[in-house]
DNA sequence: TTATGGGTTGATATAGTATAACAGTATCTG
DNA sequence: CAGATACTGTTATACTATATCAACCCATAA
């Protein structure tokens, strides 16, 4: 029974790094793969999390807090903020989800468990996100650290522009 | 006649790219070039524009909005949001100032007038904010974008972490 | 068993960031 | 002068996020 929450709608995202993909399968293995970590971690995979997970997945876009407020009121999970933002707040300290700063939205993440520095490329029309890699200190960036002493701790990286998809509509 | 606005502070900033400078000088120069630049595109530098700019300036760190309203509003320059977010919107339109996305705060351009993708090093304790150059398309990022299809229009790239500064306090 | 503590949830209130909208004013131009 | 454009003043509102505290669940230790 690793199936608690209901399906108000259909699978209708068309892409994770904007490729056509089995979806209903990448969510469940997305699913799994964060049951499996919380368990290794002794976390408490809670339902509002695992639903706010699934939400981030099922759309594979870049969604506000409220956006996903109002799914959850809908489906009688929570209707107050602190509801969505306590469970981005586990998901993205915990390595599931990413917050897009550019977009004040948040997105599932690709790789979760894996260490990583993730890089967003995040269409302006139709918000989907893909995730890249990139280093801490590599390229210019870390030059310019390490010529100025500054210590990197985190990097944000987040590219705006047109997915495949939009690209070709535009032209 | 450069200098039309009241100078209510001593100038405290101690660095820029984490470096001690003739900051004054630094100030003086940034705000001509700015004159330049807007003289060059017919554009109008408002008191309350170059005000804003000039106390991004004297600062040297990220600054919010409303913590440069309030100083707008003790000049009587305005007290009302629009103000400040006005003087911002103009200034970073024009590439006088950037925004800096993680801390919804705002910074003078170091390299007014020039076309470049700005990277920002913040430090998390004193919000001292060094500006380096980075490219739209380099290092993982732009062969990420090539190998999906991805058109990139607008990159941030923003790093936290220790300046020297208080990298050596923490030590 | 009860007690205690940690983590989670429910709910209200509030803080912080940003924009919409419209009237008024100044300036230029035909 | 009339009309266009751009900036300013002001009010109101939207959007994003957190503080706070009471209630609850559950594991564990006295
Ligand atoms: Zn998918
Ligand atoms: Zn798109
Ligand atoms: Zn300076
Ligand atoms: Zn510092």
């Amino acid at each position: 029974m690793t199936q608690t929450t209901p399906r108000t709608s259909p699978q209708i995202a068309p892409s994770v790094g904007f490729d056509r993909h089995d979806h209903s399968h990448c969510i469940a293995d997305a699913v799994q793969a964060a049951e499996d970590l919380c368990a290794a971690q002794k976390l408490n995979f809670t339902p509002a999390r695992r639903r706010v997970l699934e939400i981030l997945l099922e759309r594979h876009r870049a969604m506000g807090a409220y956006d996903i407020l109002e799914i959850l009121a809908a489906e009688g999970l929570g209707a107050q903020p602190p509801v969505a933002y306590r469970a981005l707040d586990f998901l993205t300290s915990h390595g599931l989800a990413h917050r897009i700063e550019r977009m004040n939205a948040y997105t599932a993440c690709a790789h979760p468990g894996e260490d990583h520095v993730p890089a967003f490329l995040i269409c302006r029309l139709c918000k989907a996100v893909a995730e890249a890699e990139t280093g801490l200190e590599g390229g210019r960036l870390g030059d310019a650290a390490r010529a100025t002493g500054f210590v990197i701790e985190k990097v944000v990286v987040e590219a705006e522009g047109l997915c495949p998809t939009c690209a070709e509509a535009e032209a």
